[in-house]
DNA sequence: GTACAGATTGAG
DNA sequence: TCAATCTGTACT
């Protein structure tokens, strides 16, 4: 089962779409290849309220302008001059919220935004990239089931500058393996 | 125009 | 523990 995930995903509450994203699979065309991943390691960022987010108060950059986007869209950026980071736009349009991919399940494991983003070989061109319709990268559900037990719920990592409680608040969500 | 810090990573 | 290296922001 193959379904490639439509708007109606991505606008939904950006804690849900965090949560709703583990489980299923990123797919990236190169050339004729394919490479897919399966999303292990997600985190929220709700923009205006979020100490962490590029987007707190509400201000608008020429770098996190995507972040504004209809959900489905990507936010892509990039950090210490060296590394991407994947993000999806979440709720509709004007709302600062977003997604960001921290880890996949490639075969290899990607666990870390920076090298999710050097195996999918992704950079500046796909922002703003539409993943509802671009040909290059979109997302599907394989009707693999998550449940509840498998998602754990822990703090962000990274963002300390934010102060205890944005950097307390457990807004990053892991899929654990289904061993268990 | 200059100075500085950041949603990270890999080497030492 | 720290450097790599680019962009936006807050200064001069």
């Amino acid at each position: 089962m193959r379904k490639k995930l439509k708007r109606e995903f991505y606008t939904k509450d950006t804690l849900t779409v965090a949560k709703e994203l583990l489980g299923k699979y990123i797919v990236r065309k190169i050339g004729k290849k394919l490479l897919e991943g399966k999303i292990i390691e997600t985190e929220a960022y709700i923009g205006p309220k979020d100490k962490a987010s590029h987007a707190y108060g509400g201000k608008i950059t020429k770098r996190n302008l995507a972040e504004y986007f209809e959900g489905g869209h990507i936010y892509i950026y990039l950090v210490y001059g060296m590394y991407w980071q994947l993000n999806i736009s979440t709720s509709t349009a004007g709302k600062p919220e977003c997604v960001l991919i921290r880890a996949l399940d490639l075969g290899k494991i990607a666990d870390g935004p920076g090298k999710v983003c050097r195996y999918l070989k992704l950079n500046k061109s796909f922002y703003g990239e539409d993943l509802t319709r671009s040909k290059r990268i979109w997302l599907e559900d394989r009707g693999e089931k998550v449940k509840q037990s498998q998602i754990l719920k822990t703090s962000r990592v990274g963002i300390d500058y934010a102060g205890p409680y944005w950097s307390k608040i457990k807004w990053r969500f892991v899929l654990k393996s289904d061993k268990s």
